[in-house]
DNA sequence: GGATGTGAATGCATTCACAGCA
DNA sequence: TGCTGTGAATGCATTCACATCC
């Protein structure tokens, strides 16, 4: 198996759009696709697609370039996509509920198999298809379950705690999608997403494209 | 003004968590930080930090470190949120629902002015405090409020044709949540955020760590 | 001919080592 | 002494140029 360590991060990243995009391929019936056609698809160059799948193996065919079914298999085993998930959800408040009810984790072969909060007021009520319950219940969900991953969606301030009780849990990986920065064991594997620095970001590049720099 | 082009893009975003972390020690008492004790926080060096924030100007103060206070303003400043930007919703699906409700646009400065949807049973209910408009009325809100970011959180299919109108109503700067990737004019920022995407790296990871690889 | 795959060169981000200031 | 700020060195990701194969 390939030397994690050696992979740009970004490049792992590249292939979730290559995937992404190929699947779009498949829907139209296209069977077969050059690096170059799957590059302009992204606005990525020719290389640079090549050079990314070169990282995990050769795939392609000279002369004749990738089958699109077949690439589609060997990334999604490539990104563990190849099989289905379990996955806990951590905090209903508004964004765990979207969280909840995202159909686009589905497709991709994640499953929500428990909804969990620390408020006990909310335990018992339903939330999509699941019911809530309270924190005390994480460890036994996960152990019957087997899910491997938590997705939390509480108070920046309660974060860590709850990373912490999910890492005790038997949790593998977390998607922390609090404002905060959180620490975790290193067989823990963890991810944020801070919607409101994704706006920040955006701010900084209008600024100067609107040049209304007043300095 | 420093030239954009010459910052690495990866500095700007640690600049958000730096702002974030400075935030948290305010609230705490803390007046004075050296480069150090904030890379400390958030796991990094303290070279890293001071180099980061060379990019933008000298904000501290040798022998002392930085005065906290001060820092937080350059730093809203350097990302555009020492202002309010209104925001313009497309999509009042599940995630366009908790982003509406979400508060952490609100404590940053985001102020979502108008929610829409392309689906015109949708038009005229509710969502917190706004009533979903339908698409034809994008271009009149933009005008009216200035709002320059829109936020995207519509089916993949639609994403393309949303964004171009909104480009086209005069929205600068896009945050994508549709799972596809959109093309904008040149004068028009866009940012994409893919759920399905980020569970999927850590997937990736998960497989290393837990080295089931069965190859 | 038309495509992939890859060593070599380039360019960019990070780290190192240290000058300079309070 | 303690800390910031920065030129120089390193390391890493991307791009270039080309060997290779259908």
């Amino acid at each position: 198996m390939t030397d994690i360590g050696s992979i740009p991060k970004a490049a792992v990243f590249r292939l979730s759009l290559y995937l992404r995009e190929l699947v779009k391929f498949q829907k139209t019936g296209v069977k077969t696709l050059s690096s170059a056609g799957l590059a302009a698809a992204l606005g990525f160059t020719d290389v640079r697609v090549r050079k990314d799948l070169a990282y995990f193996g050769q795939f392609g065919y000279p002369g004749v370039g990738y089958k699109v079914d077949e690439l589609i298999g060997e990334l999604k085993h490539i990104l563990g996509t190849d099989r289905t998930w379990d996955v806990v959800l951590i905090g209903c408040g508004n964004l765990g509920s979207a969280l909840v009810a995202y159909k686009g984790f589905r497709t991709q072969g994640f499953n929500i198999v428990g909804a969990f909060d620390a408020d006990a007021k909310k335990a018992g009520k339903a939330l999509g298809e699941l019911t809530i319950q309270p924190m005390t219940k994480l460890a036994e969900t996960v152990a019957r379950t087997g899910a491997r991953i938590a997705m939390i969606s509480v108070p920046a301030d309660q974060a860590q705690a709850v990373a912490d009780q999910a890492a005790g849990a038997g949790v593998r990986g977390i998607l922390n999608f609090a404002p905060t920065t959180i620490t975790t064991p290193a067989h823990v594997v963890e991810n944020s997403v801070d919607l409101a620095i994704r706006l920040e970001q955006l701010t900084f590049q209008l600024r100067f494209l609107m040049q209304d720099s007043e300095d």
